[in-house]
DNA sequence: GAAAGAAATGACCGGAGGGTCAATATTGAT
DNA sequence: ATCAATATTGACCCTCCGGTCATTTCTTTC
């Protein structure tokens, strides 16, 4: 299964509109994006996707061939949109790391929110066995870069005395797990009492990075 | 829906061996648990998880009403089971709370993964959804407690100046967090490059109590 | 060993839903 | 207006699987 572009777009010479299949295409996935995430994979009616983006059932399989591939196409498409926005913020010269994540992460973590990444990532944690190469997909595109990142940090950190060594370095994942925690927390839990990820962060920062910011 | 006791155990009184339904059943759990974890609630059928406890398909509808209230069941037992072996250990008088966290909680990490508990938190992640209720359930009898001993214990380090105050014991989950993203990562990217729950929770206090365990 | 009650069996049923395709609608070119 | 190429439709098909139940297999009792 090759979920890279699973779709057929067709070619058109003397037929309909030249974007209207794109934006026909584009409906379909965000409708799909929905109701995976509503509802889960298995839940999902291909019906439900049709009506929700206004098409017949039938229209789903002119650009995708199963319920997989649009899966697939949904996780690559908004991985795809991820790539674009992607700007590799540097502290400044002097400034604390604590500072200096405080500064560029609450952002981060608001538009990962704003836009559907976070409900892709419930997605792919909760249906990624039935996808393995999805899911390897997802690792590789999403998460290891972040995971680079974070050990760039840590080891700036590190290097200034502000970390002990290694422990942040060698277990990146850790700086991230606070996160991922309250996002897939706030998807099971939804109804009463919800996470406040930033808030949440903020006070893992605290932790870590010891009394930093005194006021 | 009621998960508590959802099965009908066969009134016996000349009939066969008494305690032979029992281990019936409980052999009915042990595959379903296997079952749906390995493959999920929607693509576990039925008959597979008759297969793997040696019955006729029939069987499992002698134990439970349907496919929802086996993994109802499930879920109940192994909480049931963890209920039971619950020890609420202290630190030492004047032993720093680092120090009494390492000694305590790797192995109830490891017996974690030994039972089916941390097999359970994996499903109710990824199938939490669909059982609304049971989710709730599942969090008032299994996190909630856990949350209400890392505060005690968060409010002690923070009296003892070992930690700023606040942080960890407003946000409890702070330190549950790389422990269940192992697992949950465990789960996802089983194959290749697992990671060490044990050593990530050793970073993490590393991280968070400091300098502590110098050698 | 016969009888009776209980437990287990597995062929069967019904409906749900993924996927198809002949028919139809839509559009641009002429 | 007409045509041709494409896009869309939705009624239909067909498989699969959750759940049933008449039948069979045990086990205990007398």
């Amino acid at each position: 299964m090759a979920f890279e572009d699973d779709d057929a777009p067709p070619r058109r010479r003397r037929g309909p509109s030249p974007a209207k299949t794109a934006a026909t295409r584009q409906a379909l996935v965000t409708a799909a994006l929905a109701t995976f995430f509503e509802k889960g994979f298995a839940d999902t009616r291909m019906s439900d996707v049709a009506a929700r983006a206004g098409t017949a059932k039938g229209t789903i399989y002119l650009y995708f061939t199963d319920k997989a591939a649009l899966f697939g196409a949904v996780v690559v498409e908004v991985l795809r949109d991820a790539r674009a926005g992607r700007s590799v913020p540097r502290p400044r010269p002097d400034e604390p790391t604590g500072a200096f994540l405080r500064r560029i992460v609450p952002p981060l973590l608001s538009e990962l929110q704003r836009s559907g990444r976070s409900q892709v990532l419930r997605l792919v944690a909760s249906e990624g066995t039935r996808f393995p190469e999805l899911t390897r997909v997802y690792r590789q595109v999403a998460i290891e870069p972040v995971l680079r990142m974070i050990r760039i940090y840590a080891r700036r950190a590190e290097r200034r005395g502000e970390l002990r060594p290694h422990a942040l370095s060698d277990q990146p994942i850790l700086m991230a797990a606070p996160a991922v925690i309250a996002m897939l927390w706030n998807g099971l839990f939804a109804g009463d009492e919800p996470l406040d990820v930033a808030a949440m962060f903020e006070a893992w920062l605290d932790l870590v990075f010891g009394p930093v910011p005194e006021r």
